[in-house]
DNA sequence: TCCTAGCTTAGACTAGGTCTAAGTCAAGAT
DNA sequence: ATCTTGACTTAGACCTAGTCTAAGCTAGGA
Protein backbone atom coordinates (compact mmCIF):
# COMPACT_ATOMS: atom_id res chain seq x y z
CA UNK A 1 0.00 0.00 0.00
CA UNK A 2 1.43 3.39 -0.83
CA UNK A 3 2.00 5.88 1.36
CA UNK A 4 1.03 8.84 -1.01
CA UNK A 5 -2.56 6.40 -1.96
CA UNK A 6 -2.98 6.67 2.31
CA UNK A 7 -3.00 10.76 2.57
CA UNK A 8 -5.07 11.07 -0.64
CA UNK A 9 -7.64 8.75 0.99
CA UNK A 10 -7.80 10.81 3.96
CA UNK A 11 -8.87 13.38 2.08
CA UNK A 12 -12.07 11.30 0.87
CA UNK A 13 -10.73 11.24 -2.92
CA UNK A 14 -12.13 8.49 -4.83
CA UNK A 15 -8.98 5.92 -5.35
CA UNK A 16 -10.03 4.64 -8.64
CA UNK A 17 -8.02 1.81 -10.07
CA UNK A 18 -6.22 4.69 -12.71
CA UNK A 19 -5.42 7.25 -9.53
CA UNK A 20 -3.93 4.11 -7.52
CA UNK A 21 -1.30 3.56 -10.68
CA UNK A 22 -0.72 6.77 -11.20
CA UNK A 23 -0.05 7.45 -7.21
CA UNK A 24 1.61 4.54 -7.26
CA UNK A 25 4.06 5.39 -10.47
CA UNK A 26 5.08 8.47 -8.69
CA UNK A 27 5.69 7.52 -5.21
CA UNK A 28 7.59 4.43 -6.81
CA UNK A 29 10.32 6.54 -8.54
CA UNK A 30 12.92 8.38 -6.25
CA UNK A 31 13.60 10.52 -9.08
CA UNK A 32 10.89 13.19 -10.19
CA UNK A 33 8.87 12.32 -13.15
CA UNK A 34 7.52 15.01 -16.09
CA UNK A 35 3.36 13.56 -16.68
CA UNK A 36 4.65 12.66 -19.62
CA UNK A 37 7.40 10.11 -17.95
CA UNK A 38 4.50 9.01 -15.81
CA UNK A 39 1.95 8.27 -18.28
CA UNK A 40 4.37 6.26 -20.12
CA UNK A 41 5.38 4.36 -16.88
CA UNK A 42 1.99 4.35 -15.84
CA UNK A 43 0.66 2.87 -19.40
CA UNK A 44 2.84 -0.11 -18.84
CA UNK A 45 0.77 -1.62 -16.13
CA UNK A 46 -2.63 -0.13 -17.48
CA UNK A 47 -2.47 -0.09 -21.39
CA UNK A 48 -5.59 2.00 -21.58
CA UNK A 49 -4.98 4.95 -19.28
CA UNK A 50 -5.73 8.32 -21.00
CA UNK A 51 -2.84 11.01 -21.44
CA UNK A 52 -6.20 13.52 -20.31
CA UNK A 53 -6.44 11.25 -16.73
CA UNK A 54 -3.09 11.10 -15.42
CA UNK A 55 -2.94 15.07 -16.19
CA UNK A 56 -6.15 15.54 -14.34
CA UNK A 57 -5.18 13.37 -11.71
CA UNK A 58 -1.72 15.25 -10.76
CA UNK A 59 -2.95 18.64 -10.76
CA UNK A 60 -5.99 16.75 -8.21
CA UNK A 61 -2.73 15.38 -6.35
CA UNK A 62 -1.53 18.65 -6.15
CA UNK A 63 -4.47 20.94 -5.47
CA UNK A 64 -5.42 18.74 -2.11
CA UNK A 65 -1.33 19.40 -1.59
CA UNK A 66 -0.64 15.86 -1.20
CA UNK A 67 1.98 16.33 -4.25
CA UNK A 68 4.21 19.43 -5.24
CA UNK A 69 4.57 20.54 -8.64
CA UNK A 70 8.35 21.68 -9.59
CA UNK A 71 9.42 24.22 -12.68
CA UNK A 72 13.05 24.14 -12.81
CA UNK A 73 13.43 23.71 -16.95
CA UNK A 74 10.97 25.57 -18.08
CA UNK A 75 10.11 23.50 -20.71
CA UNK A 76 8.04 20.81 -18.53
CA UNK A 77 6.32 20.58 -15.03
CA UNK A 78 7.34 17.42 -12.53
CA UNK A 79 6.08 16.10 -9.50
CA UNK A 80 6.85 15.51 -6.11
CA UNK A 81 5.57 13.13 -4.47
CA UNK A 82 7.07 14.02 -1.11
CA UNK A 83 5.07 16.95 -0.05
CA UNK A 84 5.02 16.47 3.40
CA UNK A 85 8.97 16.77 4.19
CA UNK A 86 10.92 20.21 4.03
CA UNK A 87 13.11 19.59 0.92
CA UNK A 88 15.14 21.28 -1.77
CA UNK A 89 16.34 20.04 -5.25
CA UNK A 90 19.70 19.39 -6.70
CA UNK A 91 18.99 19.62 -10.63
CA UNK A 92 21.65 18.43 -13.53
CA UNK A 93 21.85 20.95 -15.99
CA UNK A 94 23.17 17.91 -18.63
CA UNK A 95 19.92 15.81 -18.46
CA UNK A 96 17.60 17.32 -16.59
CA UNK A 97 17.72 15.00 -13.46
CA UNK A 98 16.32 15.91 -10.48
CA UNK A 99 17.06 14.67 -6.49
CA UNK A 100 15.63 15.60 -3.46
CA UNK A 101 18.69 16.92 -0.56
CA UNK A 102 18.24 18.60 2.59
CA UNK A 103 20.28 21.79 3.32
CA UNK A 104 21.79 22.40 7.15
CA UNK A 105 19.94 26.12 6.96
CA UNK A 106 16.57 27.64 6.50
CA UNK A 107 16.86 30.26 3.52
CA UNK A 108 13.85 31.97 5.17
CA UNK A 109 16.52 32.79 8.15
CA UNK A 110 18.69 34.83 5.96
CA UNK A 111 16.82 36.78 4.27
CA UNK A 112 17.24 40.25 6.07
CA UNK A 113 13.75 42.14 6.92
CA UNK A 114 15.10 45.27 4.64
CA UNK A 115 14.78 42.81 1.97
CA UNK A 116 11.57 41.62 2.55
CA UNK A 117 9.94 44.57 0.61
CA UNK A 118 6.50 43.86 3.12
CA UNK A 119 6.19 40.61 1.91
CA UNK A 120 5.26 38.06 3.63
CA UNK A 121 7.04 35.10 3.25
CA UNK A 122 6.15 31.96 4.01
CA UNK A 123 8.77 29.45 2.32
CA UNK A 124 11.71 29.06 0.35
CA UNK A 125 13.28 25.97 -1.45
CA UNK A 126 16.65 26.07 -2.95
CA UNK A 127 17.43 25.10 -6.12
CA UNK A 128 21.56 23.74 -6.43
CA UNK A 129 22.25 23.30 -10.20
CA UNK A 130 25.69 21.17 -11.46
CA UNK A 131 26.46 17.98 -13.08
CA UNK A 132 25.36 14.32 -11.85
CA UNK A 133 28.45 11.86 -12.57
CA UNK A 134 26.92 10.43 -15.94
CA UNK A 135 26.90 13.99 -17.28
CA UNK A 136 30.71 14.79 -15.82
CA UNK A 137 31.62 11.25 -17.33
CA UNK A 138 30.03 12.61 -21.04
CA UNK A 139 31.88 16.27 -20.86
CA UNK B 1 23.58 54.10 -22.64
CA UNK B 2 22.41 50.50 -21.57
CA UNK B 3 24.82 48.84 -19.31
CA UNK B 4 23.43 45.32 -20.93
CA UNK B 5 24.50 46.76 -24.28
CA UNK B 6 27.97 47.28 -22.75
CA UNK B 7 27.90 44.09 -21.20
CA UNK B 8 26.97 42.28 -24.04
CA UNK B 9 29.37 44.18 -26.74
CA UNK B 10 32.86 43.14 -24.80
CA UNK B 11 31.74 39.45 -26.09
CA UNK B 12 32.22 40.92 -29.39
CA UNK B 13 28.51 40.43 -30.02
CA UNK B 14 27.13 42.66 -32.73
CA UNK B 15 24.55 45.08 -31.67
CA UNK B 16 22.25 45.74 -34.35
CA UNK B 17 19.01 47.96 -33.78
CA UNK B 18 16.42 44.89 -33.08
CA UNK B 19 19.31 44.10 -30.02
CA UNK B 20 19.61 46.90 -28.95
CA UNK B 21 16.03 47.46 -28.48
CA UNK B 22 14.92 44.24 -27.40
CA UNK B 23 18.36 44.68 -24.58
CA UNK B 24 17.20 47.59 -23.71
CA UNK B 25 13.36 46.61 -23.05
CA UNK B 26 14.49 44.22 -20.69
CA UNK B 27 16.59 46.52 -19.17
CA UNK B 28 14.12 48.74 -18.79
CA UNK B 29 12.25 47.20 -16.75
CA UNK B 30 12.24 46.30 -12.85
CA UNK B 31 10.18 43.54 -12.60
CA UNK B 32 11.22 40.62 -15.13
CA UNK B 33 8.89 40.13 -18.29
CA UNK B 34 8.16 36.94 -20.56
CA UNK B 35 9.39 37.37 -23.90
CA UNK B 36 6.16 37.62 -25.18
CA UNK B 37 5.75 40.55 -22.88
CA UNK B 38 8.68 42.22 -24.17
CA UNK B 39 8.00 41.52 -27.75
CA UNK B 40 4.41 43.69 -27.08
CA UNK B 41 7.07 46.70 -25.66
CA UNK B 42 9.92 46.13 -28.01
CA UNK B 43 7.40 46.11 -30.95
CA UNK B 44 6.04 49.93 -29.47
CA UNK B 45 9.80 51.21 -30.29
CA UNK B 46 10.49 48.80 -33.56
CA UNK B 47 6.99 47.76 -35.14
CA UNK B 48 8.57 45.06 -37.86
CA UNK B 49 10.35 43.64 -35.17
CA UNK B 50 9.90 39.88 -35.35
CA UNK B 51 8.62 37.15 -32.84
CA UNK B 52 11.48 34.85 -33.47
CA UNK B 53 14.25 37.66 -33.30
CA UNK B 54 13.26 38.21 -29.55
CA UNK B 55 13.80 34.58 -28.74
CA UNK B 56 16.76 34.07 -30.68
CA UNK B 57 18.05 37.19 -28.82
CA UNK B 58 17.07 36.11 -25.61
CA UNK B 59 17.99 32.85 -25.75
CA UNK B 60 21.92 34.25 -27.13
CA UNK B 61 22.08 36.82 -24.25
CA UNK B 62 21.95 33.74 -22.06
CA UNK B 63 24.03 32.23 -23.61
CA UNK B 64 26.77 34.45 -23.11
CA UNK B 65 25.70 34.77 -19.54
CA UNK B 66 24.55 38.17 -19.12
CA UNK B 67 20.57 37.69 -18.43
CA UNK B 68 19.16 34.98 -16.39
CA UNK B 69 16.29 32.96 -17.37
CA UNK B 70 13.84 32.40 -14.70
CA UNK B 71 10.73 29.57 -14.72
CA UNK B 72 8.98 30.04 -11.66
CA UNK B 73 5.30 29.53 -12.86
CA UNK B 74 5.79 26.40 -15.64
CA UNK B 75 4.25 28.99 -18.20
CA UNK B 76 6.24 30.92 -19.40
CA UNK B 77 10.15 31.91 -18.87
CA UNK B 78 11.25 35.37 -17.24
CA UNK B 79 13.87 37.01 -18.31
CA UNK B 80 16.27 38.80 -15.90
CA UNK B 81 19.17 41.49 -16.69
CA UNK B 82 20.93 41.48 -13.65
CA UNK B 83 23.17 38.36 -14.14
CA UNK B 84 26.58 39.68 -12.81
CA UNK B 85 25.34 40.24 -9.16
CA UNK B 86 24.53 37.01 -7.13
CA UNK B 87 20.99 37.43 -6.13
CA UNK B 88 17.92 35.58 -5.17
CA UNK B 89 13.83 35.81 -6.29
CA UNK B 90 10.98 36.46 -3.78
CA UNK B 91 7.71 35.38 -5.65
CA UNK B 92 4.00 36.61 -4.99
CA UNK B 93 1.78 33.58 -4.80
CA UNK B 94 -0.78 35.78 -5.23
CA UNK B 95 -0.22 37.77 -8.38
CA UNK B 96 3.37 36.48 -9.41
CA UNK B 97 5.09 39.98 -8.86
CA UNK B 98 9.10 38.78 -8.57
CA UNK B 99 11.28 41.23 -7.18
CA UNK B 100 15.22 40.71 -6.37
CA UNK B 101 17.06 39.59 -3.20
CA UNK B 102 19.74 39.24 -1.83
CA UNK B 103 20.63 36.95 1.46
CA UNK B 104 23.02 36.67 3.76
CA UNK B 105 24.76 33.53 3.28
CA UNK B 106 25.61 31.32 0.12
CA UNK B 107 23.47 28.43 -0.50
CA UNK B 108 26.10 26.42 -1.64
CA UNK B 109 27.80 26.17 1.94
CA UNK B 110 24.61 24.87 3.27
CA UNK B 111 24.63 21.59 1.20
CA UNK B 112 26.94 18.74 3.09
CA UNK B 113 28.96 16.58 1.00
CA UNK B 114 26.99 13.48 1.23
CA UNK B 115 23.82 14.91 0.26
CA UNK B 116 25.64 15.83 -3.45
CA UNK B 117 25.00 13.06 -5.00
CA UNK B 118 28.32 12.66 -6.88
CA UNK B 119 27.18 15.84 -8.38
CA UNK B 120 29.22 18.66 -9.17
CA UNK B 121 27.25 21.75 -7.25
CA UNK B 122 27.70 24.84 -9.19
CA UNK B 123 25.09 27.39 -8.00
CA UNK B 124 22.24 27.67 -6.30
CA UNK B 125 19.15 30.22 -6.04
CA UNK B 126 16.54 30.58 -3.08
CA UNK B 127 12.80 31.12 -4.47
CA UNK B 128 11.44 33.09 -1.25
CA UNK B 129 7.44 32.84 -1.52
CA UNK B 130 4.78 34.36 0.16
CA UNK B 131 2.51 37.37 -0.58
CA UNK B 132 2.84 41.02 -1.80
CA UNK B 133 1.79 43.97 0.29
CA UNK B 134 -0.89 44.63 -2.49
CA UNK B 135 -2.11 41.02 -1.83
CA UNK B 136 -2.01 40.51 1.64
CA UNK B 137 -4.53 43.55 1.84
CA UNK B 138 -6.73 42.02 -0.71
CA UNK B 139 -7.13 39.06 1.27
C1' DT C 1 -33.24 -1.71 -11.69
C1' DC C 2 -32.70 3.06 -12.72
C1' DC C 3 -30.54 7.68 -11.77
C1' DT C 4 -27.03 10.50 -10.94
C1' DA C 5 -22.67 12.29 -10.11
C1' DG C 6 -18.26 11.73 -10.82
C1' DC C 7 -14.58 9.58 -13.59
C1' DT C 8 -12.32 8.45 -17.97
C1' DT C 9 -11.62 8.72 -22.76
C1' DA C 10 -10.08 10.31 -27.61
C1' DG C 11 -9.05 13.85 -29.85
C1' DA C 12 -9.39 18.86 -30.79
C1' DC C 13 -7.44 22.87 -29.24
C1' DT C 14 -4.16 26.47 -27.06
C1' DA C 15 0.09 28.72 -25.52
C1' DG C 16 4.77 29.10 -25.55
C1' DG C 17 8.54 28.38 -28.02
C1' DT C 18 11.58 26.52 -32.04
C1' DC C 19 12.77 25.74 -36.78
C1' DT C 20 13.16 26.66 -41.73
C1' DA C 21 13.87 28.86 -45.91
C1' DA C 22 14.24 33.00 -47.94
C1' DG C 23 15.59 37.63 -47.88
C1' DT C 24 18.49 41.61 -45.94
C1' DC C 25 22.47 43.79 -44.33
C1' DA C 26 27.25 45.12 -43.31
C1' DA C 27 32.22 44.60 -43.44
C1' DG C 28 36.20 43.20 -45.80
C1' DA C 29 38.18 41.84 -50.49
C1' DT C 30 38.75 43.14 -55.04
C1' DA D 1 32.65 51.49 -55.74
C1' DT D 2 31.12 46.91 -56.19
C1' DC D 3 31.23 42.09 -54.93
C1' DT D 4 31.29 38.34 -51.64
C1' DT D 5 30.42 36.23 -47.61
C1' DG D 6 28.63 35.30 -43.38
C1' DA D 7 25.76 36.86 -39.93
C1' DC D 8 21.14 38.62 -38.89
C1' DT D 9 16.10 39.02 -39.49
C1' DT D 10 11.72 37.73 -41.16
C1' DA D 11 7.05 35.25 -41.74
C1' DG D 12 5.06 31.52 -40.96
C1' DA D 13 5.09 26.47 -40.38
C1' DC D 14 5.92 23.40 -36.92
C1' DC D 15 6.54 21.20 -32.27
C1' DT D 16 5.65 20.12 -27.36
C1' DA D 17 3.33 20.42 -23.08
C1' DG D 18 -0.79 20.96 -21.34
C1' DT D 19 -6.02 21.98 -21.28
C1' DC D 20 -10.67 21.51 -22.85
C1' DT D 21 -14.79 19.24 -24.68
C1' DA D 22 -18.20 16.07 -25.55
C1' DA D 23 -19.35 11.57 -25.10
C1' DG D 24 -19.25 7.22 -22.76
C1' DC D 25 -18.53 4.49 -18.50
C1' DT D 26 -19.10 3.14 -13.66
C1' DA D 27 -20.40 2.77 -8.86
C1' DG D 28 -23.49 3.71 -5.27
C1' DG D 29 -28.01 5.30 -3.60
C1' DA D 30 -33.26 5.51 -4.27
Amino acid sequence: MSDLVTRLRRHNWRITPQRRVIAETLEGSHVHFTAEQILERAVERMPELSRATVYNTLNEMVALGEVLELTFDGRSKRYDPNADHEHHHLICEGCGLMKDVHAMADPVDWLPGDERHGFTVTRASIAYRGLCPECQAAS
